[in-house]
RNA sequence: CGGGGCGUAGCGCAGUUUGGUCAGCGCGCAUGUUUUGGGAACAUGAGGCCGCGAGUUCGAAUCUCGCCGCCCCGACCA
């Protein structure tokens, strides 16, 4: 490819919009252009890097025994009111009713369409396992789309969806899929790792994010890890051993309890610093709604709560109570509830109390006192209130020890590239995908599905290789593999020796962009290095002596050496990265 | 949806407080000359319903009201 016929139109100044490193290259290497809120044109040099990193997942869904094809954006409403999502999946479902008037909906995934097909197809345990997937464009109408490409509304998406006989057949689904996830990835050179998440909408028990750790704050999800074994967890499901094993009841004689008075001291750490008390010997009461019901969330002071385990914990979805529910919950405004005599301040609205493991091993410590300016001093579990539900309810803190070893746990934030998730039977009952087993009995089918967001993908890798230049593409996904300069286009020696450089390569199947335009030397190499090719070849000042330069993005190295060697080397640089790691 | 901000040439912005002298700057674009290894210099030129609609006024980019769009923070989520 031409430079001087290829539609890349980079921006020197930096635009308006973005925030995001890797966003403001999008637009500034001429990748993208918006086209509305958080939906995106993807010009030539994009759409080069995403059928790249399609075509990675492609080959390795392929070998995994996956077959591909391709399901319909639109997808009719009654679906989505089967499998329960219709209500379920909120605002983020576009919903739209066709001239007739049935409702219909853009599809943001493909459960109910997978469940659908499977339903009408498959009948009989001969036919399974089956694993189908596809790479579509989807639609997710978020509430706040931001970051580029990393929260569009429109983005492009392979989803697979195993379907199995039983359990033990899924379990082989999911681990065949997240062993071709661990080579999609190495093959692209983005170091990711599997973390344990969150089923969240998708139904099932079981789930892992595969996730670039960056040092940004690109990153929406904060990770633990370790820093010795592969354990791994999305901070809303993550645990230590500290939280496994929880403490034992404090040995501490219990104190007489006392109110005290705590004018205006409505923070762990307001009250903790007026009643010079350390924060670990505080407990902050959280009032959450769940359903009619109230939940008290009791967690230590120097804790944070975590509410996807507060959900499991509770039974249901939680959200915070507001302050109306606080006042009449407790009789006292927002900072000052506490368990004690919660049961009896309103008969009617008794919450049920879930306290955090931690505080089991907690003696005469500081609540709110259910009034208002005024905390509790020397109060203590059993004694002086009951607990509904023991569990483990609050975050993972760095620093503590891993639940598999000895290493201790680091937080990151993280960018989640791909999920897997074990679904189970919901979609399937929900949508009447049923089979008849080797015994004569009609089942329903276990279904797994696996996501791996191509454009999402894409800007992460910019995300995570950069430097203030431009962008530093790994070799499998760059969109040309190498680029040659001419730096005088007007100069007859650069010219032949440049072309003929470019018809070699291109013999050699080495994707190939000749910079032949019409541009001065600094405005070339300004744009050389922003749009990220990784392998540079300069034909300049040394083309009358035969020689070329031969740089790589992001390394100072330049190696000035005749074309046959640059060559060579170019060749050899393509096979280090095909063999590396392919 | 709540809070904050923005909308003026393709891009980045000034001008709005105090209505008239206001259609401006830089980059980019076009043409010419000189240049040619890290976003060249000079000259000439094209390019605007100042987001849209009402209103106030002799007069509105500027004041008022309504609407639309976009960005940031939060709730939500992959």
């Amino acid at each position: 490819m031409r430079a001087s016929k290829l539609f890349f139109p980079t921006l020197r100044e930096i635009p308006g919009e973005a925030e995001l490193i890797s966003h403001r290259l999008l637009l500034r290497a001429g990748y993208i252009r918006r086209l509305t809120s958080g939906v995106y044109t993807y010009l030539p040099l994009m759409w080069r890097v995403l059928r790249k990193i399609e075509q990675i997942v492609r080959e390795e869904m392929d070998a995994a025994g996956a077959q591909e094809i391709l399901m319909p954006v639109v997808q009719p409403g009654d679906l989505w009111q089967k499998s329960g999502r219709w209500e379920d999946y909120g605002k983020e479902l576009l919903r739209f009713e066709d001239r007739r008037g049935f409702p219909s909906v853009l599809g943001p995934t493909h459960e109910e369409v997978i469940a659908a097909l499977a339903a009408g197809e498959i009948h009989s345990y001969r036919q399974l396992p089956m694993n189908l997937y596809q790479t579509a464009t989807k639609f997710r109408d978020e509430i706040r789309p931001r970051f580029g490409l990393l929260r569009g509304r429109e983005f492009i998406m392979k989803d697979a969806y195993s379907l199995d006989a039983d359990e033990a057949g899924l379990d082989a689904s999911y681990q065949q899929m997240a062993d071709a996830y661990h080579r999609v990835f190495a093959r692209m050179e983005i170091p990711v790792r599997m973390v344990e998440s969150d089923t969240g909408l998708m139904g099932g028990n079981v789930a892992h994010e595969f996730t670039l750790l960056v040092e940004t704050d690109a990153g929406e999800n904060t990770v633990l890890y370790c820093d010795r074994c592969d354990y791994a967890a999305n901070l809303e499901v993550a645990h230590s051993r500290e939280q496994d094993s929880p403490p034992p009841p404090s040995p501490e004689a219990p104190h007489a309890i006392k109110q005290v008075a705590t004018p205006d001291m409505r923070t762990i750490e307001e009250v903790s610093d007026f009643l010079a008390v350390p924060r670990e010997r505080l407990v902050k009461t959280l009032l959450y709604r769940a359903g009619d019901r109230v939940v008290a969330a009791l967690v230590r002071g120097d804790h944070e709560l975590n509410e996807t385990k507060l959900k499991k914990a509770a039974g249901g979805a939680v959200e915070m109570a507001d302050a109306e529910t606080v006042q009449r919950v407790t009789g006292a405004p927002v900072g000052f509830a506490g368990p004690v005599g919660l049961a009896g301040a309103n008969q009617d609205v008794r919450p049920t109390i879930v306290a955090d493991n931690a505080v089991r091993g907690m003696a005469n410590f500081v609540t709110g006192a259910n009034a208002a300016d005024a905390h509790l001093t020397g109060v203590n579990p059993h004694r002086d209130f009951q607990v509904d539900v023991w569990a483990d309810i609050r975050d993972t803190q760095p620093g503590e020890t891993c639940p598999q070893c000895d290493g201790k746990l680091l937080a990151a934030s993280g960018i989640e590239l791909g999920n897997i998730f074990k679904l189970g039977t919901k979609y399937s009952e929900g949508l009447g995908a049923r089979f008849t087993d080797a015994e004569g009995n009609e089942r329903p089918i276990v279904m797994g599905s696996y996501g791996i967001g191509i454009t999402r993908t894409a800007q992460a890798a910019i995300e995570k290789f950069h430097d203030d230049n431009g962008m530093i593409w790994p070799l499998p996904i760059a969109p040309f593999q190498v680029l040659v300069l001419i730096m005088n286009a007007a100069d007859e020696t650069q010219r032949r020796v440049a072309e003929d450089l470019y018809a070699r390569l291109q013999e050699r199947g080495v994707e190939t962009l000749l910079d032949d335009r019409d541009e001065r030397a600094g405005a070339k190499f300004k744009d050389a290095d922003l749009i990220g090719v990784p392998i540079q070849v300069v034909v300049g000042r040394l083309a009358p002596r035969g020689k070329v330069e031969v740089r790589r993005r992001g390394q100072p190295e330049r190696h000035e050496e005749s074309a046959d060697a640059a060559i060579e080397r170019v060749t050899a640089l393509i096979k280090g990265a095909d063999g590396g790691s392919g």
